[in-house]
DNA sequence: CGTTCTACGTATATCGTTCTACACAATCTA
DNA sequence: TAGATTGTGTAGAACGATATACGTAGAACG
């Protein structure tokens, strides 16, 4: 009937054509908005069906919506993250929003970048995940898409929405647990600050942390929290300088699973045994710390929680919400053979090697 | 001087007026396309840099290229993808794409929704790592837009590329260094079969490794391969069904690192030693393997190598070459603890538990 | 000196949607 | 019964780039 046809592409027009209404009326049906009766519904639905249809989303970009968020993963080495994401999953489920990723490798100046690239693909929102980038910088992006932030602070805030837990309390929990169990020189290892804004839960946690063992009576200079950036060796080296000190730290907490793994490879390979000579404790309750070689005493920060809230704030914001909402959830601790040490802590006698390296797992 | 100016939005249109010439010469500039003066591109850079303009993907995606490669990841739990990311990134620095990533979830319906979406958001190609998809569905994305395949054989196809590490001879590597170890009766644990077409690498290296043991004399009985879901509680029944028949292996190789350190974890909460008791192995070389804790022996497929050809050859398909080319390259044992069994094998005792759990690592 | 290149620019149709404005009929209200 | 309202549908202008087709000036050539 129609006498175009040249193009194989199924548009929105073929559709229309097919249908025999107008290109406005499919529109209307394929957003679901206001003024199309139930017959003509079904009609187009029929048509999109017949002709396998799929929008393009380009096109719609230009006037409209993606439906695509944007999600910005700090690194993807964290065994963490991907708790996050399936909450994050769970919140587009039965929604026509699609996430994308970009992946950040620990600069900021690499996450602007992937910002903006997403920006100017039109996404809807956007949700950062353990980004390291100014709140100042955040409004500044906020002013371009919704944002929701996992991982960073900003109470205060009101151009974005965030959802985390309380770090404050968690670095709190790992001191008292610590304690509990007898050790008597806890300490703590965290991200170097070579980035100008580092990842500012690290400094929540470190914080709870002093504060609990001030609490419990600690002499400023008995609270020691080194620092190192990520990545074997420079673990290694500190976790080194650590043990070999005057009064080496009896339990180690480091600020983050992936990190703490870390740790604990450092301690064994320099012939410590966990827990007896060093309790070690992480942050986040990834997947691996219930591995048997690792079994490594966590803090449950309930990712798959924050990242379906984290979802639902954002989805809230591209509907048109603009009072900003802080999610906050407790941290629950979940105790594992890393920090369990069987000895009842007597003498007080310091750590050392115990005699050789383990063999078996060498 | 222009009469408009009622949007705020810095457009091509902005800059050529800003710069005093046509939008076509802009967008010349924009794409490096021919026939644009010197004197011309320099004062286009600088309006567009003043004005701090960023072109709009969505309507550039409607005519032309969006400079934006997708990267779908069969998952996102798998330490080795990282490697290949970085090596994705290699491939990219100093182009003008930017790499946005899906994620998958074991699942290929998951996987071809993906596509379809990044292919209507008019990505310009596609580069897919360790999909679920069989050659045919391949095929018919590759119709709509450049792709190339990572962990995927199929070196007859030529309507897409790939990148891979040679499978087979991955897994012969590992019988023979089993043998070479001194272990007696080697076994492998491998995917099951559950999604349709799951992942072919793991069917090459069983081959691999059966193939190996056949060249040294063993009966077919006597290959064992036997296979389990991702997961700690499935590997961990697999594991202890292996362990408690009647003639148990004495070294298990895992077919891939985040599988195989799964497999550590059963066989050691089951209390058995490694390396002593039973020697394990795994693929890929991830980051883990190094942690003393794991300290496992595992195939180097150079995986940083594999992202950075992939995406020569994604880039060459997208710039227009149509004829197939196909990457493999030779992967290496790293050898480590966990392989290592300090014994001389004498006596051919039936492994059975050392005594106690290591009570240090429960 | 006319013709033919080559290099550089411009004008404008086009991509596939969404959105605004409006038409029309049926129903309600005064 | 006139006027207002509501429900349903259409036409056509955007959106911001790219690509095509073409114009112009100067150089090269015979």
């Amino acid at each position: 009937m129609a006498p175009r046809q040249k193009s194989e592409r199924v548009t929105i027009r073929t559709v229309a054509e097919d249908a025999g209404v107008s290109v406005a009326a499919v529109s209307k049906v394929l957003r679901d908005a206001y003024g199309v009766s139930d017959a003509m519904r079904l009609k187009v639905r029929q048509s999109m069906d017949k002709l396998s249809y799929r929008p393009h989303s380009a096109a719609r970009g230009m006037r409209g919506q993606t439906y695509t968020v944007g999600v910005l993963m700090a690194d993807i080495k964290n065994p963490f993250f991907p708790d996050i994401i399936d909450g994050i999953d769970d919140g587009l489920a039965g929604t026509q929003y699609l996430p994308l990723f970009g992946i950040g490798r620990g600069s900021s100046s690499v996450e602007r970048a992937i910002v903006h690239a997403m920006v100017d693909r039109q996404i809807d929102g956007l949700i950062m995940i353990g980004q390291r980038m100014a709140t100042a910088d955040l409004d500044a992006i906020a002013s371009e898409v919704p944002i929701v932030v996992i991982g960073h602070h900003a109470p205060e805030a009101q151009s974005f929405d965030s959802a985390n837990n309380d770090d404050v309390r968690g670095g709190a929990i790992v001191a008292e647990h610590m304690l509990a169990q007898g050790y008597r020189r806890p300490a703590m290892i965290t991200l170097g600050r070579n980035d100008l804004m580092s990842a500012d839960v690290s400094q929540k946690r470190e914080r709870g942390f002093a504060d609990a063992l001030r609490g419990a009576g600690f002499a400023e200079h008995d609270i020691r929290i080194a620092s190192a950036d990520d990545g074997l060796d420079d673990v290694t080296a500190t976790v080194r300088a650590l043990l070999e000190s005057p009064e080496p730290p009896d339990a180690i907490f480091g600020w983050a699973d992936y990190y703490a793994l870390e740790v604990l490879s450092a301690v064994r390979a320099l012939g410590f045994r966990v827990p007896d000579d060093i309790g070690i404790i992480g942050y986040d309750n990834a997947a691996p710390c219930a591995f048997t070689q690792n079994n490594l005493t966590s803090v449950d920060q309930f990712g798959r929680e924050i990242g379906r809230q984290a979802t639902r704030l954002l989805i809230e914001r591209i509907k048109g919400r603009t009072q900003a909402e802080h999610f906050v959830v407790t941290p629950r601790l979940v105790a594992r053979g890393s920090s369990m040490a069987p000895r009842v802590k007597a003498g007080d006698t310091l750590p050392s090697p115990s005699a050789q390296p383990d063999v078996a797992h060498k």
